[in-house]
DNA sequence: GGAAATACCTTGACAGATGAGGTATATCAT
DNA sequence: ATGATATACCTCATCTGTCAAGGTATTTCC
């Protein structure tokens, strides 16, 4: 099965902030991380993941510098920022929550 | 802790119809017993409820007619369809697997 | 020389959520 | 009587995130 994106709408930032908690990386390397993590069953576009990053970077919670890796495309790579590491907690915590209300309201089973 | 709407976008239909699950209700009743069932932490807007019974009648997935209740406001029924309840099964596989998805990419501990 | 993989980016269109506005009825306090 | 509050419905313009479609450039392999 594979999710619609649109049900996880909202959680991108978050999904980007968790990966980039496992070190720096550019956005294509992200995207495999991403995709093979949710064992296929998703991966963004990449018109929404870069979408993604200049939001994030525009409230501070990445910062970007361009690799010097040698050969190769040149890369853009993504590092989370303090703010960033505060925001992926929050998001976290939401998380969580949406779980629960989430499972009360869809899941009920009586009145 | 309050949801914010946008995480629990893509939800709305799959929320209602839940709620129908229990029987016949009018909007204003889904709405309270929605935001009950939520403990406070989540209710719809009327604006997205009004634009959700539309999108789900026009879908097959409810049907509508107005109650003759007598006195006060008048009400507009809404029933659960049997391709609704067919939708609702599907809408809780997908979310049993979004679970499994987001805490995989969101919840990661190490590489 | 060209196909495929890597790697980046922008733009316009679309869909869902919602703020703001509207209508109408019943109840209750002043 | 009159105004406030709760019930109950609905529409429309706007905002935001997603994404299809398009583009650029480099390296590797046949």
């Amino acid at each position: 099965m594979s999710l619609s994106a649109d049900i996880l709408r909202g959680h991108t930032d978050a999904i980007i902030l968790a990966q980039l908690m496992a070190g720096d990386s550019y956005g294509y390397e992200i995207n495999k991380n991403i995709s093979q993590r949710a064992g296929g069953a998703y991966g963004f576009k990449e018109a929404t993941l870069y979408t993604a990053f200049k939001r994030l970077e525009q409230n501070g919670f990445i910062t970007s510098y361009w690799g010097d890796d040698g050969p190769g495309a040149r890369r853009r790579y993504y590092a989370i920022t303090q703010a960033g590491i505060c925001q992926l907690a929050a998001d976290r915590q939401e998380w969580t929550e949406t779980k629960k209300v989430l499972d009360a309201l869809i899941d009920q089973k009586e009145d």
